[in-house]
DNA sequence: ATGGTTGCTTAGCAA
């Protein structure tokens, strides 16, 4: 089972490279971030003509999320569901084949100074609330999606120069890490221990060529699926040629 | 170093 996680930068935007890349990559389980439409401006045919279903749980103009999958996504939550009121679409999970699927769109946070980034604090203690009242770390789950942050030094590329700049701050790394506490393995590091490898790149300052990025999309694996985990990588191509989004996927493939 | 680029929406915001 092929599970990836893809920050698109607009699914309408993106249309055409999304299904390209279904078609080379092939993964049987896709999670989309920053949709940025509605739920009715979703290209659902596209998407059913390269073979997946959807589930979506889209925003007007920012935000948004979806689950991509060869099966039809089961027992489908839009949000976090825990009454506060918060207009952002930035969760979605949903059952495929046994395993429990959930594409988040953590807050980028915006500067340290801003509302933005307490908001993104909070959304994380809110996450592990979620998971904390709906899930066991036994089940086989995993967490895709844009984090929003770095957890280490490795994964970004110059760290004297962003040590606490927002997706590498301490606190955010410290939320991340209690997110990761309910019982998460980040797959990529578990794979690849000490190697550095990004998954976002600024649009400015030639900062994909340079390859000046950061590691801030991420799947994230219960125990149950640590122990399937064959590989783990991000697809770099991805992120090149014409119009391409400023994320790159991150893929992994579990043993059935 | 406070720039630079992209998408949505149409001048300004969020990233």
């Amino acid at each position: 089972m092929k599970i990836a996680t893809w920050n698109v930068n607009s699914v309408r935007a993106r249309q055409q490279r999304l299904v390209d890349w279904l078609k080379s990559a092939q993964p049987d389980v896709l999670c989309l971030q920053e949709l940025k439409c509605v739920d009715a401006d979703f290209p659902f045919e596209a998407v059913r003509e390269a073979g997946y279903f959807a589930a979506v749980h889209g925003q007007k103009t920012y935000n948004g999320v979806a689950i991509l999958a060869r099966e039809e996504p089961q027992d489908v939550v839009k949000g976090l569901s825990d009454g506060v009121e918060d207009s952002h679409a930035r969760l979605i999970a949903a059952t495929v084949r046994g395993v429990r699927v959930l594409s988040a769109y953590v807050p980028n946070g915006q500067s340290v100074d801003s509302d933005a980034y307490v908001y993104k604090l909070e959304w994380f203690r809110r996450l592990r609330r979620y998971l904390d009242t709906r899930h066991k770390p036994d089940e086989a789950m995993v967490l895709g999606g844009d984090w929003n942050v770095a957890p280490e030094a490795i994964d970004v590329h110059d760290p004297a120069l962003w040590e606490g700049q927002t997706l590498f701050t301490r606190r955010e790394r410290d939320a991340l890490q209690q997110v990761g506490a309910f019982g998460l393995t980040d797959a990529f590091r578990k794979l690849h221990p000490t190697e550095q490898k990004f998954s976002w790149w600024d649009y400015r300052m030639l900062a994909f060529p340079k390859n000046k990025g950061v590691r801030i999309d991420h799947l994230f694996l219960t125990a149950p699926l640590v122990e399937r985990l064959t590989a783990c990588d991000v697809d770099r191509e991805a992120r090149k040629g014409q119009q391409p989004s400023d994320h790159a996927p991150v893929w992994a493939d579990l043993r059935d």
